[in-house]
DNA sequence: TTAATTGGTTAACATTAATTTAACCCTGTC
DNA sequence: GACAGGGTTAAATTAATGTTAACCAATTAA
């Protein structure tokens, strides 16, 4: 059975929160409320929402300075912010971005559109599994956001499936992953490719960092050096 | 010292309205009244008030239309527009956000959440006309103002879409957008326009600005090269 | 008003890069 | 020396994006 999402609502309005809670509820969603962004970030705490839906428009803390404070928390770095904005405020798309909102909803408030856009939301942070977009293994560097690997502070280009294997391997360093847990995870399900291929991508990995990150566990499958 | 914000309250009940500005002029705003739409746009031109609180339900021209046209008069591009709406009209309906309203508030007033919701509002206000609405990444300079894009001190028109698409890239410079995220933010939720459509406007952003600020990355979507 | 211009979209086609396959190579083991 | 299990390479294939031109709608100019 699949865990139920907590997500935290924070609006000013009592009658926004009573209508997003009940449409959340509906959804089967763990919700909890909070009239502010200093409610927010005490009920944060002990409540640990998956993601926090935020009211840029907030007396006394804002939205922004809201989220700020709570990206600031290291507590909270796998924690998604999505912005309730209201539709002519294109401002604080940047200023929500630049003070890390991973999304923003515009008012009004479609419920359907509400759900819909939170559903894909989470499933994008499932998807990326990432926690913090960042990944540091060593001197290996791995940015989900930018896409980039960096060894040190070389900048490396990988492609799509490189990447993801990459990323898949250096998730749990030292972990032999076998080559159908690889197959499954980086190509899926349905798809069928032969064996070779992750040879294949494995040998350009290899290729681009470096021959020492990578080791080949013989009949079993490969795993990211410690 | 600061200056007074100046409000224009717009409704057909004279008993509202004498609510409404004796609550506001109490809390030291500058307040104007007009019983109707036409009144509202005439004693805008010269009142010039920051924002206009302005009744949804009114006989002859109603607040829907009156929103509209103020919206599209340029010298009130920066007033801000609050409708006063019925608690009973549910928030999807509100249409006025589709004529260009920047928030709302529900009846039956109360004087302390009125004077609250005003203040958050109009803090908001100056915090975007404060804030340069200005985005500097690089040597390239996003004016939401002006509509305009700098590289260095070159003055660089776009179209709309190409600005609004640039813009969204340059909000999370080196963050990469998918199509999806894209197509979602810079054309909305119903709007379904093929994908090319997007290559498209890329590519007519780096013809004017050039090849090397805006990167792909196969598979999964355009950024803003830092 | 019509004509001209601009912006947005699409379709068709070209180009490029990513991915997969196939063929062959190497190494150790029994 | 013949599997088994990968490694390596290049060629073939597929997917994704780039590019151009044409079309339409909306706006502006004449």
């Amino acid at each position: 059975m699949e865990i139920a999402r907590k997500i935290l609502v924070v609006d000013d309005e009592s009658d926004i929160l009573d209508f997003i809670t009940y449409n959340l509820k509906k959804e089967g969603y763990l919700v909890a409320t909070a009239f502010n962004g200093a409610q927010a970030i005490e009920v944060s705490k002990t409540f640990k929402p998956d993601l926090i839906l935020l009211d840029v428009m907030m007396p006394v803390m804002d939205g922004i300075e809201t989220c700020a404070h709570i990206k600031s928390l290291p507590e909270f770095a796998k924690t998604f912010i999505v912005f309730l904005t209201a539709r002519s405020e294109e401002y604080s798309e940047i200023a929500g971005f630049q003070a890390g909102a991973d999304d923003y909803i515009a008012k009004p408030i479609k419920p359907k559109v509400l759900i819909t856009r939170l559903n894909a939301i989470l499933r994008r942070k499932d998807k990326e599994e990432t926690a913090s977009t960042k990944l540091v293994v060593g001197d290996i560097t791995i940015d989900r956001d930018s896409f980039l690997v960096y060894r040190g502070s070389d900048k490396i280009q990988l492609a799509r499936k490189e990447f993801e294997l990459l990323f898949l391997l250096a998730s749990k360093p030292g972990k032999v992953f076998t080559r159908d847990f690889i197959l499954e995870k980086v190509w899926g399900d349905e798809v069928l490719v032969v064996d070779r291929t992750i040879d294949v991508h494995i040998r350009k990995i290899r290729e681009k960092l470096g021959d020492d990150y990578i080791g080949t566990v013989k009949g079993v499958g490969y795993k990211f050096e410690i």
